[in-house]
DNA sequence: ACTGATGGAATGGTACTACCAATGAGGAGG
DNA sequence: CCTCCTCATTGGTAGTACCATTCCATCAGT
C-alpha cells in the first residue's frame, strides 16, 4: 500500500487537469465569465509544467469552454452554445455521417419542438419569428445571409421550444448541415422557405400544437427532398470533402 | 499585397492544425484505425514545433478522435461513439443544465425513436432487445450492473431505429443522465423498469409504431415522475456537484 | 529449428527555458 | 481632462532535455 504512485490513475496530466476544471467549475471555483489565473500560476498551483496546462487549456478552447486573449488572460466562457460543432464535425467524418441522416435526424426531433413551441410561444416569442422573418425577406437575394437567417429563425423556434438541450444538440446540427450544403453548393428557393415558415409560425401563433408538427414535416420533407435532388447531382458518397481554404499547412 | 503573413488568419496554430487533421480525415489522408507519423515527423512535416503539435494531438485524444500510446504510437479511431461526452459534461456545468430538462430532452426524442425503431426492426434487432432484458433480468440485483444493462437497452432501441445522429446524442444524454443519478444516489425500480421495457419491446415486435411510440412516453414519465420524487429529497439546484475522486490535483 | 530473454531504438509524456506579439494599465505630456 | 507612450503582464510558439513504456530484432539456450 506504500507505494509512491497511485496505481488506478491512468490518465495522463492533461486528461487530469480537464477533469480538475470540470470540478472547479462545477464546484463554483471558477465563475463563468470569471478569469483564470495566468498560465504560469496556474501551473505551479496545480504543480505541473506550463506545457501541460497548455494542453489542457487548450482542449477546453477549442471545446469552446474557455476564451484566450493574448496580452489580456483567459476567462471561463458564460454559456458554451458552439461547444458541441468540433466534436460534431469529426463525430460526422469518423462515422461517415451523410447529409441524409442529419436532415432524418431534424424530421424526427423539430416537428416535436415545433409543437412544443407552440404549446409555449409568448406575444414576444411570436413577435421575435416575425423579426426574423423580416430579416429573411430582406436577405432573400444574399444566399448566405439568407441560410444564416435560416439558421436563426430555427433556432429561435428552438429556444421557444423551452429545451435548451434540444436546442444546443440540434443548433448544432443545423450547423453541419450548412456545412454541407456549402461543399455542394446547395440551392434553397427563399421565396417557398419563406412561405412555408409563415405557415409554421401561424400555426405557432395561434398555439396550436398538432398544426405546428404537422407543417413543420411538411417544411422537412420539402426541404430534404429539394436537398436530394440537388446532392443527386453531386458526387454522392464521401461528404464535407471540401478543399481547404487559405491553410498554410499541409502533409509532406 | 505583399505580406509575408495571411492576413485573414486569425486562429492560432493549435486550431489551425485540428482543422488541417480534419481536411486529412475528411481527404483520405488518414484512414480510421490507421497510424499517423511520430509526433517529432508530424510537427516538422507541418512546420511546427512538438509542443504546438501535442496540443492539437491532446485536443483530438481527449475529444476521443485519436488514441495515443507510449511506445506505440498514435492511431484514428475508426469511430467515435463517446466523442461528445466531455463537451456535453461541460455544457451541463456551463448553462446549468437541469436533470429535468435532460429527461425531457428524452421524453421529447425518444418516443419518436421507439416508434421508427418498430418499423425497422427485423428478428435480429427483436432478439438483441430480448438479450438485453435477460442481461437486466440478472443484474436486478445490482443497481450499477442494471443501469448499465439499461443503457444498453436503449442504446440498442437507438441503433435498431437507424439514426446514428439521434442514437450518438441521445447515448451521450442517458450518460449524463445516469452520471447524475450516482450523485443523486437515485433509486430505479429494476421490477417495474423491466416491466416497461417489455411492453416496448413487444410493440417493437409486432412493429406498432404508435404503440411503440405511447409505450416510450409512459416509461419516461414513470422514470421522470420517480427520479423527480427522488431528486426532491436531495437538494434541488446545482447538479454534477459530486467532490473529486482522488484527485490528486487540486487549485491553491 | 524453435523458444525465450535481452537489449536497443522509437514513441509518447512531462518539464523547463527562451523569446515573441499583443494587450492593457498607468504615467508623462499636452 | 484628454492623448499618447511606455512597460509590465499574458498568451503563443519554438526548442531542448530526459523519462517510461512499448515494440522488435537480435541472440542465447534448448
Amino acid at each position: 500500500m506504500g507505494k509512491t504512485t497511485p496505481p488506478l490513475l491512468k490518465d495522463d496530466v492533461t486528461a487530469r487537469l480537464v477533469g480538475a476544471f470540470k470540478d472547479l467549475i462545477s464546484s463554483g471555483g471558477l465563475t463563468p465569465g470569471g478569469r483564470l489565473p495566468a498560465e504560469r500560476e496556474l501551473a505551479s498551483s496545480f504543480g505541473v509544467s506550463r506545457s501541460s496546462l497548455r494542453q489542457a487549456l487548450k482542449v477546453l478552447e477549442i471545446m469552446g469552454v474557455i476564451s484566450q486573449r493574448v496580452g489580456d488572460g483567459t476567462y471561463l466562457n458564460a454559456a458554451a452554445p458552439t461547444i458541441l460543432n468540433e466534436p460534431m464535425e469529426f463525430l460526422i467524418l469518423l462515422d461517415g455521417i451523410s447529409f441524409h441522416e442529419l436532415m432524418e435526424a431534424r424530421r424526427i426531433v423539430e416537428p416535436e419542438l415545433a409543437a412544443r413551441a407552440a404549446m409555449r410561444a409568448t406575444a414576444a416569442d411570436v413577435a421575435e419569428l416575425a423579426a426574423v422573418h423580416a430579416r429573411m425577406e430582406a436577405h432573400k437575394a444574399d444566399s448566405a445571409r439568407f441560410v444564416e437567417a435560416d439558421l436563426r429563425y430555427h433556432q429561435t423556434l428552438f429556444r421557444i421550444s423551452g429545451n435548451r438541450v434540444c436546442s444546443m444538440m440540434f443548433t448544432v446540427v443545423h450547423h453541419s448541415v450548412h456545412k454541407l450544403m456549402e461543399v455542394t453548393s446547395s440551392l434553397v428557393d427563399p421565396e417557398h422557405t419563406l412561405t412555408l415558415h409563415r405557415r409554421i409560425t401561424a400555426a405557432i401563433r395561434k398555439g396550436d400544437a398538432a398544426q405546428a408538427r404537422q407543417r413543420m414535416i411538411e417544411h422537412l420533407d420539402d426541404a430534404a427532398g429539394l436537398l436530394a435532388r440537388t446532392a443527386a447531382k453531386q458526387e454522392e458518397g464521401r461528404l464535407l470533402k471540401r478543399v481547404s481554404k487559405l491553410r498554410p499547412i499541409g502533409l509532406a
